[in-house]
DNA sequence: CAGACTGTTTCGCA
DNA sequence: CTGCGAAACAGTCT
C-alpha cells in the first residue's frame, strides 16, 4: 500500500481534480470497503483534501468528511469525463507481488469497489484487490486520526521529538519502531527500510542503544528520505498508482527494499533480509551497524 | 501442488 | 512492555 509520500502524491493530485466538484453519485460495488452512509454526501461539493499519515480526508461542504485509508492494494484512479481509462503500464521493472496486468485493464474492472461520479462528468474509481482498504463517511474524522503520532513532515518533529521517541521506548527494536502509527505517522516497511540505510542503523538495534549521534542521523534521514520520495512521486511496486493512472518513480532509487541479494549501491556487500515483527527488513550488513 | 510471500492495521495472547 | 501470529483477502512466487 502506499505509505505516506504516495498518499501524499495522490492528495495533491486529487486536490486539483476534485476540489469544487460536487459528487452526484455513488456506486458501492462491494459493501464491506464502505462505511457510513454514502447519501450523507451526494448533491455536496468537495471543499478541500487533507492527509494525516496514510489517511486521506476529503471535506465536503456539508460537515461531512470522506476519510479514505488504501492499505494494502487500494488505488484512487480518476477519470475525466468520456476519456478512455488511464490505467497503463510503462517500463518500470516489477519485483514481485501483484503484477500490474491483474489492475492493466480498462475500468471498472472486477477489483473497482467503489465508483464516484461528479457533476462535471467525471469519475473516480476505487480499486482495491485484497479489500483491506476503506472509505468512511462521517462528521467526526478525528476519530480515525486521533491515535497517530508525529507527523515526520511537521515542524513538530524536532530533533527533540526523536530523542523522547527513543527514550520512551528504549527496548523496542528500531525498525518495527519507526513503523508504529501512535509513535511516527506514515512510515511503512518500505521507507523504514531505506530510512535504516540513510541513517546507517541496522533494523534489530533497539532504540534504547542507539547513540545520540545515530539518533540525529535517524532525525536526519526520516525527514530526507520521505522527501526525496515524495519529489519521486511515491513508489511504485505493483500496485499503487498516481489519480491519473501513472507510476511513481521512487523503486529505481531504492537503496535496500526489494533488493536482497543484489550488490548495496554504497559499498557493493550484498544486500541481506530478515523478519522482523512479520515484515521483511532488507538491509546491508556492511553500511549499516 | 503446497506453502510462502506481499505496500497495513488491529487484536489477543505469551 | 515487547513481540508474535492471526485475521481481513487475493494473487504470485518458489
Amino acid at each position: 500500500m502506499p505509505e505516506l509520500p504516495e498518499v501524499e502524491t495522490i492528495r495533491r493530485q486529487l486536490s486539483r481534480m476534485l476540489v469544487g466538484k460536487r459528487v452526484k453519485d455513488i456506486e458501492v460495488r462491494n459493501q464491506r470497503s464502505f462505511l457510513g452512509e454514502s447519501r450523507k454526501i451526494i448533491g455536496s461539493k468537495i471543499i478541500g483534501l487533507t492527509r494525516r499519515a496514510k489517511i486521506l480526508i476529503i471535506k465536503l461542504d456539508n460537515n461531512q468528511f470522506l476519510v479514505i485509508h488504501l492499505k494494502m492494494t487500494g488505488q484512487l484512479v480518476w477519470q475525466a469525463k468520456s476519456q478512455k481509462p488511464k490505467v497503463k503500464s510503462n517500463k518500470v521493472d516489477i519485483v514481485g507481488g501483484h503484477p500490474d496486468k491483474v489492475y492493466n485493464q480498462s475500468l471498472p474492472h472486477q477489483y473497482t469497489r467503489i465508483i464516484f461520479a461528479f457533476d462535471d462528468g467525471s469519475q473516480l474509481y476505487f480499486n482495491d484487490l485484497r479489500k483491506f482498504g476503506w472509505l468512511a463517511v462521517t462528521n467526526r474524522p478525528e476519530k480515525y486520526i486521533e491515535h497517530l503520532g508525529v507527523e515526520p513532515l511537521s515542524p513538530e518533529f524536532n530533533i527533540g521529538k526523536v530523542q523522547e521517541i527513543v527514550a520512551q521506548n528504549p527496548r523496542a527494536k528500531i525498525k518495527p519502531l519507526l513503523m508504529k502509527q501512535e509513535v511516527i505517522a506514515g512510515i511503512g516497511n518500505i521507507y523504514s527500510d531505506e530510512i535504516l540505510l540513510a541513517a546507517r542503523i541496522l533494523p534489530t538495534r533497539s532504540a534504547g542503544d542507539l547513540a545520540p549521534e545515530e539518533i540525529r542521523a535517524l532525525f536526519v534521514a526520516i525527514p530526507q528520505i520521505l522527501k526525496k520520495a515524495l519529489k519521486m512521486g511515491g513508489t511504485s511496486r505493483s500496485d499503487y498508482l498516481k489519480p491519473d493512472g501513472s507510476k511513481g518513480g521512487f523503486m529505481d532509487y531504492a537503496m535496500v527494499y526489494g533488493r536482497r541479494g543484489q550488490p548495496c549501491k554504497l559499498c557493493g556487500a550484498t544486500i541481506k533480509t530478515l523478519k522482523l515483527a512479520g515484515r521483511t527488513a532488507h538491509f546491508c550488513p556492511v553500511c549499516q551497524r
